[in-house]
DNA sequence: ATACTAAGGTGTACTTAGTGT
DNA sequence: ACACTAAGTACACCTTAGTAT
């Protein structure tokens, strides 16, 4: 299995293969979203952080892709040179987390 | 309007204010996942990306946080320092994105 | 083989009404 | 006022069957 087909992709996000090329297609043709348990799983097959996919602007999504693939070290330098900003931010707003399924 | 109520909310988010605060309560305990839309929209309201409501850890939440609350010139250094491996991942990996609503 | 779609079945979000703080 | 929940309704996703490249 070294393919890159719909139903391989399918296959390796744990998708039932009798229909994982139809629901991918969807998911690609923009018919249907995938539930978030589901998105997780393909993001894991491509390698990509979930929230690459709700990424609503190409910056944030190359932001994401370059931080998933970072080594530590890089990534404990580019998260502090945006953190000094971030934390005056949240003292200005009430920003909590929501829960996921 | 300048409260931080479900209700204060849900009307920043453009949410009927007879369902709002039900809604928002039921995201909030976990009972039920937001369409991607009016994740979007709460996001607005929230001011924080909408990325920042799916991702899987604190590092990348903390991340989407300081991004957002950076400044252009800051962004791109940031973005800068993360390309590098990035770019070279990408020649690995097929990594298409999809499509939203 | 693979990508895609229509239509119906299935499951989840949304609405409403109501309780409790 | 506000947060929260139960139950029914509305709607989106998932499955199947089928077409087409």
């Amino acid at each position: 299995m070294r393919g890159y087909s719909q139903g391989d992709l399918g296959a390796r996000a744990g998708i039932d293969e009798a229909s994982a090329s139809a629901r991918i297609s969807q998911y690609e043709t923009g018919k249907h979203l995938p539930h978030f348990d589901i998105a997780c799983r393909l993001a894991g097959a491509l390698e990509v952080p979930p929230a690459f996919f709700y990424s609503t602007d190409d910056e944030t999504a190359a932001l994401l892709l370059g931080w998933d693939a970072a080594e530590p070290a890089k990534r404990q330098i580019a998260l502090k040179l945006l953190k000094v900003d971030a934390n005056l931010e949240r003292m200005k707003t009430n920003t909590r987390r929501r829960r996921r399924r």
